[in-house]
RNA sequence: GGUCCCGUAGCUCAGUUGGAUAGAGCAACAGCCUUCUAAGCUGUGGGUCAUUGGUUCGAAUCCAAUCGGGAUCACCA
């Protein structure tokens, strides 16, 4: 039991004792207390005065003085209006300490709570290169999945790759008019890139056919149609879909490029997957679903072939699910997806979807159809949604060409954390050092994506991104670094002796109430889908830590217990820091 | 037009199960290295929490309206 709920049952009680009637649990609320004050936790006694029919101050000093009776973990307290301050006693703090120091990794949930979740997250098309906005997804989701774990959870990561479809052909077919046999080899290009490259030409043509069109007295909606480009790239879809052997092959060739260049973007980012789904493996799955629901009477027919589920009595509108050529669309292969990863995961307990908050509409259509299709497990499903991610000069549109390419941005981030650990004087020459210039590039970048609550949009300012000083991560890393420093420093210091007497001193506390905090922190972030609480604290532990190592001696304090106990509180922070930074999936470098 | 989200210091963000005098960082200015990593620490200035009204002992937080910004409502993905 941990110390605020020791409190709150002792609260119970001594209100049930003092005034013979029990208060709502709910309405008993910590707080931290106000720094001007004395004490360590605070207590609002507002919502008790009805029950005491005493002044808060009265009923405070009330309550006070009954915990200071009956908890020995209470060693004092003092009263300013309603505010009960609450002064815990040295030996809890230093009992505390005992265990969490001991812990394997203190405020870790024991692993396998049994539940299983999956969490997808990056879900690209196969047509261009990842750009910010999925860097924001892509670390999002993984955070995610590593919080989860640590809270105790089995989690499997996947994506969706969105393999087919229109966009893609329009790549295919743009290479095989104007590329001339150009591969990635060939032309020294990531395949990734090379692909987008050929959307990019098709849709000058396709462009250059509609102005040429219109100019002849083509209303502009009708030359869209009619532009040769766009009737060619669907007449490669229909052969795609009908599996004409030529298509598919070239198809299979540059989703293949498309996969290898994703393949280097993801190593960088340092993220992986437990499984991946394809959109042409899911979508004729998905179609299987649609009919058999319509058959149920589920969804309805209307022109031609097309199929529609009516959601107008849950307040939305109606939607299709297959057009009237029988075609599947987006949501369709959703469903099928959804359907096939409970197939493949039985024991799953949810599926976290980490995609943009510009398609909540269709996760709630999405996930109200699986419902109406009987699936029990659809109330598990939950649409991660993070804002969009925008630029100082506005939002990125690839047609302006203001989209922030991965690849670049992280090349950018790690020659500029080169260039400033070389400013400063702090280069090592070598291998080692190009490796920790790119730790702290990604730390930057990582940490400045993850701070921001993910429901939020963020603005992307790449001068700011890049900073090293003040709330980044490269300041918790510098300050991971120190501590890794003194504990290289005290060597063979005995560092298991953990029985000692001694005061704890008001800095000290501080930094040991910021460590009690970690394991409800990781809780919560786990709860709420959001690394930026986790983020957020480990800021404030750095920094408190910081002051702590400003303000007192560890190696150099005389007194034995003193430096042995400041010695073990710098190896746990050191050791939650290391931790939460890897659930950021930032890694904490030894020395900087 | 319907639905949803957002508006906190010059800038970027915390703080919202309702609680004390609303916090950080950046930027500006002023200090601290013969002592464990100065990528650090300390201090100063900077706020009608968009506006108005309501609920409450108490509102940045809850409710309503207004203003401003964004998203979405395709036989697109």
């Amino acid at each position: 039991m941990n110390l605020e709920e020791q409190l709150k049952s002792a609260i119970s009680n001594g209100i049930e004792k003092l005034y013979n009637q029990k208060p709502d649990e709910k309405r008993i609320t910590f707080q931290k207390t106000n720094k001007d004050f004395e004490g360590d936790i605070t207590i609002v006694v507002f919502p008790f005065t009805g029950i005491s029919k005493k002044s808060p101050e009265q009923t405070a000093n009330d309550i006070g003085s009954y915990l200071k009776d009956n908890l020995e973990e209470v060693e004092n307290f003092n009263v300013v209006k309603g505010f009960l301050n609450l002064v815990i006693s040295s030996s809890f703090w230093l009992e505390f300490f005992n265990t969490a120091a001991a812990a394997e990794r203190f405020g870790f949930a024991p692993a396998n709570t049994g539940k299983t979740m999956m969490v997808e997250y990056s879900s690209p098309n196969t047509n261009k290169p990842l750009h910010l906005g999925h860097v924001r997804n892509i670390l999002l989701g993984y955070s995610v999945a590593e919080i989860l774990k640590a809270n105790g959870h089995r989690v499997l990561k996947v994506q969706v790759i969105n393999d087919r479809g229109i966009h893609i052909c329009k790549s295919m077919l743009a290479w095989q008019k104007w590329g001339n046999g150009e591969t990635p080899e060939s032309s020294g290009t990531k395949g990734d890139k090379l692909v987008g490259k050929y959307y990019v030409e098709f849709d000058k043509h396709y462009k250059a056919e509609i102005a040429e069109l219109v100019a002849k007295g083509l209303p502009k909606e009708e030359a869209e149609k009619q532009a040769p480009s766009i009737i060619e790239a669907q007449e490669m879809l229909r052969k795609w879909e009908a599996t004409d052997a030529e298509v598919y092959a070239l198809w299979e060739k540059m989703n293949g490029w498309v996969y290898s260049g994703f393949d280097v973007t993801y190593k960088n980012l340092g993220v992986d997957f437990d499984k991946l789904y394809y959109e042409s493996q899911t979508w004729e799955r998905g179609k299987e679903e649609v009919l058999k629901g319509l058959e149920q009477g589920i969804f309805s027919r209307k022109e031609g072939q097309s199929v529609w589920v009516d959601l107008t009595k849950e307040g939305l509108d109606e939607k299709v699910l297959l057009r009237s050529d029988g075609t599947s669309v987006y949501m369709t292969q959703d469903i099928g997806t959804a359907i096939l990863r409970y197939h493949d995961f039985p024991d799953l307990n949810g599926i976290v979807y980490t995609v943009g908050s510009e398609q909540e509409y269709h996760f709630k259509v999405l996930f109200l159809i699986l419902q109406k299709l009987g699936f029990a497990w659809a109330k598990n499903c939950y649409h991660l949604s993070y804002g969009m991610v925008d630029l100082p000069s506005g939002k990125m549109k690839s047609r302006e060409g203001t989209v922030v390419d991965a690849d670049d941005l992280m090349e950018e981030m790690i020659a500029t954390a080169k260039e400033i650990s070389l400013e400063k004087g702090k280069a090592d020459e070598g291998a080692d050092a190009e490796e920790l210039y790119r730790m702290i590039g990604m730390a930057a970048l990582k940490y400045f994506i993850l701070k921001v609550d993910p429901k939020k949009k963020m603005l992307f300012n790449p001068q700011e991104s890049i900073d090293i000083n003040g709330h980044t991560g490269p300041f918790i890393q510098y300050t991971h670094a120190r501590i890794k420093s003194l504990l290289r420093r005290a060597g063979d210091w005995k560092l298991e002796v953990r029985s000692w007497k001694l005061e704890i001193l008001p800095k000290e506390k501080e930094l040991l109430k910021l460590i009690h905090q970690f394991p409800a922190v990781l809780k919560e972030a786990g709860e709420a889908y959001s690394p930026a609480l986790l983020a957020n604290y480990i800021y404030d532990l750095a920094k408190e830590y910081n002051q702590f190592y400003h303000d007192f001696p560890v190696l150099k304090e005389e007194d034995a217990a003193k430096k042995n106990f400041r010695l073990q509180l710098t190896e746990l922070t050191g050791k939650i820091i290391d931790n939460s930074l890897r659930l950021l999936g930032i890694q904490a470098p030894e020395k900087m």
